[in-house]
DNA sequence: CCAGCTTCTGAAATCGTTTACATCAGCGCC
DNA sequence: GGCGCTGATGTAAACGATTTCAGAAGCTGG
C-alpha cells in the first residue's frame, strides 16, 4: 500500500482550478483573488502537498544548490565557518552541499567535479583555486554566483569576506610590543596561502612601526598545523639569540609550539610569551590558556552566505566584487608575561 | 554570447543517432554496439556534454541526494567523520547535503525540513532523533535510506556503524588498573545520549571485573565539553576521598578538566590521571600529551557511507538492520602514572 | 526461403513543475 | 453600445533526461 505523493495535479483536483493556478498560490500568490487562494491553501494542506523540487529546479534551469569548497573538511578550524554558512543557507531556498576540496584535488578529480559542478552558487574557504579551476567554476565567465569566505584570491575579482587579518598582526604585535618585548618571532601558515601573507605582511608593517629590528630567522615557516609549531620549537629553542616572544599564524602552531617548547626545557609563559590566532574554543582551555587574536568565524559564514544569496537573488545589481571585512580583537589570557 | 550548454539533443544530432541511444551510450553501454558506441562517446567528447542531473532525477524518481545529519556543526569531534562520510560519498552518484540538527531543532524547524527533505538516504551522526522525527524521515516505513553513524538509537531497527565503546571503557579501566590505581572516577557525556551511557556502563562492568569499590560520586554528569571537564574538576579537588585517576567520556572533557584540576593546585599526572576518550587530534599535543581511547573516526564515515550506498542499491538485499562495530585502541601517552 | 531469434536502434511518452499565451468576464468611458 | 483595459484563470508547451515499446536488420536452422 504505496501512500502515492500527492502532486500539483492533486491538488488543482481537490480545489478545483489548473495546475497553473496552483503553482501561482504557491510562488506568485499575489497574481490570484483572495478566494482562490484560499481554496488553493485549503487543498494543499488537505493533501499535504509537498513541492517537488527537482521538477521545479529543471523546469526553472536551476539546480537549487549552493556548494561549499573546505580546504580541509578533517581541520576542525572551519565547522565555525560551516556552522555560519548552513545556518543561513538552509534557511533559503538553497540546498547545501559541502566537498573537500583537497582531498579532491589529491585525486585529480576536483576539475571534473567543477566541470559537472551543477549548482547555482559556491562559497569557497579554499583561496588557492588555479587559474584553470576558476575557469571551470566560473563557465558564464559572470562570477555572480561565486563568493570567498576566510581565505580569498588576491587580485581577482571576486566578492569575499575575510576577517581583518592585518589588524590581528597588528594587534598581537602591539600587545607583544607593551609588555616589553622587542624580539618577536613569527611563524607563519604555508606558502603561497594569501592568510600566511598578510599576516606576516601585518607584522611586519607593524614591526617597522614600532621601530624594531629583525632577524631573519625569526620567520618561521609553518602550515598552520600542529606539528608544525611544534617543529618550530626545536628551531627556536636553538637560536643563540633567541627571540622573547612569538607570535603564531594560527592557535594550532601556538600549542604544538608550547608542547614542543616545553619539550627543550623552557616554559611558557616564563620563557616565551605566544600569541595565537584564531580562538578556537580550545584556546581558553589549554595550559596556559592561550592569548589569541579572536576570528568571529561563525560572523565570516553568515556574511559570506548572505553575501551569496544577494547576488543569487539579483546578478545585476551586484556586480562589484564586494569585499567584507569582520572585525577581530585580541584575548588576552596566560601564554604572555611582562618582559623581565 | 551565452555559450548554451549541450545537452543529449545535441550530442544525438552530432553523433547521428537518436537520443536513446545516447542516454544508453551513458547509463547503459553494453546495450549498444561497439561502433555506436563509440560514435556517441567521441561525440560527447567532442562537445563537451555533460548529463543534467536535474532532468535525470526527475525521470528516474529519486533526489540524487543524501543527507548528512550532524548535532552540532560546530564540534570539531564530527569532521572527520565528515570527511571520511564525504570521502566516500562524493565519489558516488550522490551529492551530499550536510544539516546541522541541533540548530534546525531549535528553531523547530526540523520537522518541517525532514517533511520535505527530499533525500535518497540519510546518514545521523544524531543519535536523539525523537520517535516522531523518526516517523517523519522514514516516510515509506521501509527505513532501508536510514543509517546512523557514530551514535545510534537503542532498540531501533536502524543499521549503523559504531566504535566499540564498551572496549573503550575497558581498555582505560584496565590501563589505569595496570597502573595501580583503585579509585577511579568517570566524568559522563550528557544525560540520554546513547555514547554516555555505553560507556558509563561499560566502565561499571569493568570496574566490577576487577573488583573495585565504587563512590557514588565518582560518576560525575558532564557533557562532552570542555567546560563541563572544568567544572567537574573542582568538585573533584573538594572531594574529601578523592579518587586517583579519572576517565573522561571525551577528550574535551579531560582538557577541561586537567585545566580546572591545575587550577585548583593539582597536577596532572602527578597529583592525578587522566584518561580520555576519541584521540583528537589535539591529545597528542596537549600538555600532558594525553592518553586516551582512539576511535578511528574516519573510519565511522567511511564505512556508514559505504552502508548506505548498500541499502540504496539493493533495497531489498540489505533488510537487515546491521550493526558494524569498528575496533578503538588505548593510545599510552603522558597523562597517567603508576599509583605511589 | 521463411519462421523465429537476437541484437540494435528510434519514436514517443513520461517525470512534476512553471509560464507564455489565450481567454473571458467585468468595468469605465466616450 | 462598443472599445479597450484590467484582473483572474486555464491550456499547453516547455525543461532535459530515461525508458517502454516496437520495428529493422542480421542470423540460424529446418
Amino acid at each position: 500500500m504505496v501512500n502515492k505523493v500527492t502532486k500539483i495535479q492533486d491538488v488543482a483536483k481537490v480545489a478545483g482550478v489548473s495546475t497553473a493556478t496552483v503553482s501561482r498560490a504557491l510562488s506568485n500568490p499575489e497574481l490570484l483573488s483572495k478566494a482562490t487562494r484560499e481554496v488553493v491553501n485549503d487543498a494543499i494542506r488537505s493533501t499535504g502537498y509537498r513541492v517537488n523540487h527537482t521538477a521545479r529546479n529543471l523546469r526553472k534551469q536551476r539546480t537549487g544548490a549552493v556548494m561549499i569548497l573546505v580546504p580541509n573538511l578533517g581541520n576542525p578550524f572551519f565547522s565555525q565557518i560551516l556552522a555560519g554558512l548552513s545556518e543561513v543557507l538552509s534557511n533559503s531556498e538553497y540546498s547545501v552541499l559541502i566537498t573537500d576540496s583537497s582531498e579532491r584535488r589529491q585525486k585529480g578529480k576536483l576539475l571534473d567535479y567543477f566541470q559537472d559542478a551543477q549548482v547555482d552558487g559556491i562559497v569557497s574557504l579554499d583561496g588557492n583555486l588555479s587559474q584553470e579551476e576558476l575557469a571551470r567554476l566560473d563557465p558564464g565567465q559572470s562570477g555572480s554566483g561565486l563568493v570567498f569566505a576566510c581565505e580569498w584570491i588576491r587580485d581577482a575579482p571576486y566578492p569575499s569576506v575575510r576577517s581583518d587579518n592585518k589588524d590581528g598582526a597588528r594587534l598581537a604585535m602591539r600587545h607583544l610590543y607593551a609588555l616589553g618585548h622587542r624580539d618577536i618571532a613569527h611563524i607563519t601558515g604555508p606558502e603561497g596561502n594569501v592568510l600566511t601573507e598578510v599576516r606576516r605582511d601585518g607584522m611586519i608593517a607593524e614591526r617597522q612601526n614600532l621601530g624594531l629590528s629583525m632577524q631573519d630567522d625569526w620567520v618561521i615557516r609553518g602550515d598552520f598545523s600542529l606539528q608544525s609549531g611544534f617543529e618550530a620549537a626545536a628551531r627556536i629553542a636553538d637560536m643563540k639569540h633567541r627571540p622573547t616572544a612569538v607570535f603564531c599564524a594560527s592557535d594550532q602552531v601556538a600549542f604544538g609550539l608550547v608542547t614542543g617548547l616545553k619539550q627543550a626545557g623552557l616554559s611558557v609563559p616564563e620563557d616565551m610569551s605566544v600569541v595565537g590566532f584564531d580562538d578556537i574554543e580550545l584556546a581558553a582551555f589549554y595550559d596556559p590558556a592561550l592569548t589569541t587574536i579572536r576570528q568571529d568565524r561563525h560572523a565570516l559564514g553568515v556574511r559570506a552566505a548572505n553575501l551569496l544569496l544577494d547576488r543569487l537573488a539579483d546578478p545585476a545589481a551586484h556586480q562589484d566584487p564586494k569585499v567584507e571585512q569582520v572585525d577581530v580583537s585580541l584575548v588576552v589570557r596566560d601564554s604572555c608575561r611582562a618582559r623581565p
